[in-house]
RNA sequence: GGGGCUGUACGCUAACCUGGUAGACUACCAGCUUUGGGAGCUGGUCGUCCGAGUUCAAAUCUCGGCAGCCCCA
């Protein structure tokens, strides 16, 4: 069937991931109809898959946290002025990306307020009056809604964007140690949930005392690797130690009858780890979705005339049926498309498994499989179509965690020196990984002359740290990642 | 934070420089026809980002806003 030039610009994606990335990383998360952009800059549309695919993200994080003993809370969304102005390095951080509610109606408010770019003041003023003893403790709270960070940097869909939708989880124990252990475990939650959902790896790392949160005693993230060769930041967790508590008085009397302050932490995940899935996991024909994501895990595309189309789509009504309730299945039935329209409108969308049913596999009774990730076609009985495409999705969502690994090692070079560390930061990009003596001199120095910064101390690279410096040749305390950053 | 570019229908684009009937392709709708990798025919619907200014007359010139993109720090 020939093509019509022009066509492909009409509906298919006109740049290769390789050689435009950023292009190609628009084109594929609004052509495919994943988000759109909206009137509001910087402000997304959710459409039917990309939600799907958050609701999951939010579903899974969601049972974790309320197993592991978090509940959920709601705060409001306008936060008074003063509110902010409680903790001096958090206001300091987050001020100038504030938007503030001054009017209603015409009138002008006494006091402005904030739309949350975070909700930890509002929250703390609460926790404040509910904590009392330490028989309130730990008080695990956690909230899912939508910020705005009215950022001055130019927005990117889902990765930079000035509202997004997220966890806030906020937590208060009676000690340090309590605060550490639920630390370690929410990372490794999310870790699991980057795995099995969204088919990401990741870096767990600190970050630097200059890199963390607005606030923090200290942070925790997981840091992506995105195929551009920059390092975007994932869920985080931080510990806030008991600073919050002693800008907002929280405060108990513990079992000695001593009042103390608590100790707490603040974690989240966000709608930009559907950007990084999207940058990660896409190729040249669109978005690749992990089965875990995927609104549509398997779609039916009959191939039919008008002859035998009845008798097709009862075929597809069987195939469907076969691929029983565990697998999320859609027949196609459209009568004005043609198969192979249907095909790469399919792949655009990134829908991992597809199958083709014909007058010819009815006669065999079999169906054409194929996988989004390796264009992998195989001929399959109908009788073993269920417990067949249901290993496939299981291999796609391996496949594609497996390539995101691969992805992130191969670009993880190894540097001694400064001129090996410019060559990679002002080269191919990917994490330049060599020894930091710690002193905030030499992450200037990356900063300001390489526009790179330190995107995490691994924590897994900590023992017996050797080496130098790369920046001022001194003995390294830490060993760690260096990246552009989006 | 600094500098630059762009905006015409869902999308891509012509007319813009030199002011004077907004045109093609695609999509969409109706009908026919076709269907194993973006088919074809006929007819139809839809547009100058928003606001102000200059002018007899603005897609076109000027200013402002909004939105998108790129480069530098």
């Amino acid at each position: 069937m020939a093509s019509k030039p022009g066509k492909e610009t009409q509906e298919g994606i006109t740049v290769k991931k390789s050689e435009n990335f950023s292009e190609w990383y628009t084109q594929a998360v609004i052509k495919s109809g994943f988000v759109d952009y909206t009137a509001v800059s910087g402000s997304l549309a959710f459409r039917p898959d990309g939600y799907f695919a958050w609701e999951c993200v939010q579903r899974a994080t969601d049972a974790a946290f309320k197993k592991d003993g978090i509940q959920n809370v709601y705060f409001p969304l306008l936060i008074p002025e003063k509110f902010l102005n409680k903790e001096k390095e958090h206001v300091e951080g987050f001020s100038p990306e504030v938007a503030w509610v001054t009017h209603t109606g015409k009138s002008e408010l006494d006091e402005r307020l904030a739309v949350r770019p975070t909700s930890e003041t509002i929250m703390y003023d609460s926790y404040a009056k509910w904590i009392r003893s330490w028989r309130d403790l730990p008080m695990r709270y956690n909230q899912w809604n939508n910020v705005v960070r009215w950022e001055f940097k130019h927005p990117t869909p889902l990765l930079r964007s000035r509202e997004f939708l997220w966890n806030e989880g906020h937590t208060v124990f009676a000690t340090e140690e309590e605060a550490n252990a639920e630390r370690d475990a929410i990372l490794k939650l999310y870790a699991k949930v980057l795995k099995d959902y969204l088919a990401l790896a990741g870096v767990v790392g600190r970050k630097t005392d200059s890199e963390k949160f607005a606030g923090a005693q200290a942070s925790y993230s997981i840091e992506h690797l995105l195929p551009d060769g920059l390092c975007v930041q994932g869920p985080d967790c931080h510990n806030d130690g008991q600073n919050f508590a002693k800008a907002f008085g929280i405060s108990f009397i513990d079992k000695d009858g001593k009042t103390k302050y608590a100790y707490q932490n603040t974690f989240a995940i966000s709608t930009r780890e559907l950007g990084v899935m999207a940058a990660t996991h896409g190729d040249d024909k669109g978005l690749v979705i992990p089965p875990m994501l995927a609104r549509i895990q398997a779609v039916i595309v009959p191939i039919f005339n008008e002859e035998n189309m009845e008798g097709v789509l009862t075929y597809c009504s069987l195939i469907s049926k076969e691929l029983g309730g565990k697998i999320r299945s859609h027949v196609d039935s459209r009568d004005s498309y043609t198969p192979g329209w249907k095909f790469n409108e399919w792949e655009m969308k990134g829908v991992p498994v597809r199958i083709e049913a014909g007058m010819r596999d009815i006669s065999t009774e079999k169906a054409v499989v194929v996988r989004r990730d390796t264009g992998q076609k195989a001929q399959v009985e109908l009788k073993k179509l269920g417990a067949f495409v249901e290993k496939m999705l299981e291999e796609i969502q391996t496949n594609l965690y497996e390539k995101s690994k691969k992805q992130l090692e191969e670009n993880t070079h190894r540097v001694e020196n400064y001129d090996a560390l410019k060559s990679v930061v002002k080269g191919k990009g990917g994490f330049a990984q060599g020894g930091w003596c710690g002193l905030e001199d030499c992450e200037k120095k990356i900063r300001t002359e390489l526009g790179a910064k330190i995107c995490g101390i691994p924590l897994d690279l900590q023992k017996n740290v050797k080496g130098r410096c790369i920046v001022c040749g001194k003995p390294a305390k830490y060993i760690v990642n260096i990246a552009r950053a989006y």
